[in-house]
DNA sequence: AGTCTATATTTCAGCAATGGAATTTCGGCT
DNA sequence: AGCCGAAATTCCATTGCTGAAATATAGACT
């Protein structure tokens, strides 16, 4: 990985000669996915790099941001797998992981006490504040060259695209 | 994972929550990354349920197209190496699995004997055109909510994108 | 030729992230 | 009370990848 730009380059390339051996071959589309894809753990691998001085991975800083970012500051392992896209197995590896660095606290929810209510401490919530100001920085500096127009326009295409592929879809998802 | 549009939806939520309760956060930015993460692992995901019923993983396939597609149907694991992104420690493991599969073969270099000279087999090339349709149907239906304009636009904000990512970067990639 | 350094591949041992199945504890319904 | 289902956890396994060391060979320098 020299660059993103060389390697989209290299991705066509490939493509390319694929399609001058096989006809029909949809260029714009594969290299549209391709491109899609690289860019898209490009730039976690970035945020991830934020992460990582902190013994965080991205899934288990999700969990945080979720925690930090609701009502109360509490949710139980359950509703963050559903948010979070986790399963309940990962869901608790995680929860140990943030209750380890004494970010969250884990206590029995008195109202229903199948359940446990994660709460995110005092230093979880200044932990965030003192992370986001650098991946934040990351961030807007890897979209500067895309005008306000740029990304609105992404953001409709991207969506268009959800859309597309959603109804592609009537078999079960996962 | 219902399905992306709401996936997007659920996202920008969160997002929201978070930008209440915190001023300068880039919402457009975080859900552009977002949507092109997800977008990028759901589409590779669905082309891996082609390939998953013949036992093989993603960049099995790709190191299998790049033999497909080299001029004389062979190459080195170490090319093979850049052009796919993976270690040579890994590169051996894909190798193991095409040849176990006898969709490719491993002989030694007889130019530059430290090498190993891999060519694809009238098998592997079979497989690929067996696999190709299925693979490209899938792809269509799913830009096919996009017109030729949507695509070359995305495509020119995509790789702008890259431009724009690549011009942050003055350390050490990787 | 002999020696040294670099390259290509492989082996080994291991890690990171995740998942399925079984287990425990509890709530709610009959 | 008895039963079914939900929530969280534990145990074990899998997937995909990696660094370091080992092996064999090439190429350069003396």
């Amino acid at each position: 990985m020299q660059s993103l730009s060389s390697d989209f380059a290299a991705m066509q390339a490939g493509i390319d000669r694929v399609a001058t051996r096989i006809a029909g071959v949809p260029v714009a589309d594969v290299l549209l996915l391709r491109m899609i894809k690289h860019l898209g753990t490009t730039m976690t691998a970035r945020m991830e790099r934020v992460l990582q001085p902190h013994g965080l991975a991205e899934t288990d800083f999700s969990a945080l941001m979720q925690l930090f970012s609701s009502a109360d500051g509490s949710a139980s392992p359950g509703e963050l797998c559903g948010l979070i896209a986790q399963r309940p197995t990962n869901m608790t590896r995680i929860t140990d992981a943030l209750v380890r660095k004494r970010l969250v606290t884990r206590r029995p929810d008195s109202a229903d006490r199948r359940r446990v209510a994660l709460r995110i401490t005092p230093a979880g919530v200044r932990f965030v504040h003192s992370l986001l100001p650098e991946m934040i920085a990351g961030l807007e500096a890897g979209f500067a060259g895309l005008g306000a127009g740029d990304k609105r326009q992404l953001d409709r295409l991207l969506r268009r695209l959800a859309a597309s592929i959603d109804a592609t879809t009537q078999d079960t998802p996962r």
